[in-house]
DNA sequence: GTGAAAGCGCTAACAA
DNA sequence: TTGTTAGCGCTTTCAC
């Protein structure tokens, strides 16, 4: 193995004029500079992580903590996730992935010193990982929205302007009852944030408008073609429909557009997801990628000792059929 | 922060008989092994990793590198990767997640000694990240099969031999004139192993047993329909349908059932996510958690200088519409 | 059965 | 502008 000794001895240099090259905190003479770079290539020398975290007490890796749960959407957590990647990596950052979602690892990581900061993706209303963040003292932000107060810095989709923009347009189009197909019920069980900031936004936006609005639970299965066509055949009123079901749209968007043809639907999904889907008259775009950017942005914000907003949620954009 | 140095002074111990505690490499007196560990459950001691790996030359992380590439099949890598996390935190591993799906990513981590081994998804036929692997001499696990001999060990389900167990069912149930429309042409034009080993295996399949197939490319999003239907009318022949692209399965199942009610349809997924897709004839599992499992066996395996077979396949496995 | 001490490869004072 | 050196927190020899 190469080592900065190694890299010293070849430039004719010291160890500490090698590691200054390479950190810029020292200003070196250009004929110096050049030598060690040029031992450096030639070498092949790359540092060693654990040793130069030791002694800089810093790892620069973050630890993510994404769930690979059943019924969240895995193409929007995987587009955060590459958000949150390509960001880190933008910085000099690594990611160290947690998958098991409880408290327990993220104290693993933090307290054995293998991360500078946390990052938590699919946050519940009253999640029980908050009181952990909080008392580790690792700089953290969350992806969601629990509900309390807390002074954790937290970035998420402002999915309750989504509902309450959905709703202003489907009254706009003139439809005086409306209906919210969401996420699964188990979804809505655990409590997750999102799905329940999307109700209330769509329902608050609803009777702003003077519609009558209704949400209902809506499975990721192939199921879901079934539930929509009761709920729509029960309530022959719904003329316009809010859809937010990634990994249902493919199966119910035709099944609408065939049954009521003069039914609205618009759908909150990542924008490439429903490029060709038939039948929509709008898109709400769920900006999955941008969610991980900024929260990475944040999160590095914190590691610099910047003031980072405690909340930053992002607005929504109604895009047509054809784009915006 | 505690220290090992910590532990030791609360314990009344030197410091290296707390590390032996830890370890388990000495045999230590009960009583001197309860003080050390009432000790380190008393400060909430947590070894630090640098430190550890720097002395022990060894970080306990792998590296795993996963495409978030469109085309790709998410459900399958994200669970994938969740099969990899899980078996690796059962052995006390932890995951660093690289998904430039370039080779300097890989000679960074594992020359940066941040890794003990690296884990490499989706690859291509003719990667042009194997080299690189090659001459790391980092301990490596592909999943996927590239062309050509190289003495990396490679994991993965038997995509050959689903090929051609799909076409054997299908003759078997009858059928002279068979189609597979499988990955989308963008994942066929990067030469990605799996797609090119399902390919032949079904025409090799069809072949045996005296019938007709033909391979098709199809998009993964609703475009499919169009696509798949084209095909059908324009080969009115076909009967039996071997379909392997799950982002588009939930679009095309219900579609060819209706236009073609005979036409037996055998889906290539993971299981639960045909389980309510109407229509189909059997199902060939994709195994995608025990893919994970497995691959991270064979780096165990690697990383405890046990010998491992250079090639592993999963076979495939037929499911009726209610399973097995 | 236990301790003392020499590193692991790097960063960052402190010195010149 | 550069070098010397004391750690960072741990593992592991060597010694008892």
């Amino acid at each position: 193995m190469v080592t900065i000794a190694d890299v010293a001895a070849t430039a004719g240099v010291s160890i500490s004029t090698v590691s200054y090259v390479m950190s810029g905190k020292r200003t070196i003479s250009q004929d110096t500079r050049d030598r060690v770079e040029a031992a450096i290539t030639k070498l092949g020398y790359r540092p060693h992580a654990s040793a130069r975290s030791l002694a800089s007490r810093s790892t620069r890796v973050i630890g993510l903590q994404a769930p690979l749960r059943s019924g969240v959407d895995v193409h929007v957590i995987m587009e955060i996730v590459s958000g949150v990647v390509a960001e880190a990596r933008a910085n000099r950052y690594d990611i160290l992935l947690l998958t098991s979602d409880d408290a327990e690892g993220l104290s693993r990581a933090a307290g054995g010193s293998m991360v500078d900061a946390l990052m938590v993706l699919d946050v519940e209303s009253e999640d029980p990982r908050l009181a952990t963040l909080q008392e580790l003292g690792t700089p953290s932000v969350l992806i969601g929205l629990p509900d309390g107060a807390n002074d954790l810095v937290c970035v998420d989709f402002d999915f309750e302007a989504a509902g309450r923009l959905a709703a202003a347009r489907l009254a706009e189009l003139g439809h005086t009852r409306v209906a919210l197909f969401g996420a699964p019920a188990e979804v809505l069980d655990r409590h997750t944030s999102y799905a329940e900031r999307l109700n209330r936004g769509f329902l608050a936006g609803c009777a702003e408008h003077g519609i009558t609005g209704s949400v209902h639970p809506c499975p990721s299965s192939a199921d879901a073609v079934g539930v929509v066509d009761d709920i729509l055949t029960q309530t022959p009123e719904i003329s316009g429909v809010l859809f937010h079901n990634e990994a249902a749209l493919p199966h119910v968007a035709a099944h609408i557009a065939a049954r009521s043809p003069h039914c609205d639907v618009i759908a909150l999904s990542p924008l490439h997801l429903v490029r060709d889907v038939p039948g929509l008259t709008d898109t709400i775009e769920v900006p999955a990628i941008e969610i991980g950017t900024v929260a990475t942005r944040a999160i590095l914000a914190l590691l610099a000792g910047e003031s980072v907003d405690r909340m930053q949620l992002l607005p929504p954009r109604l895009f047509g059929p054809t784009g915006s």
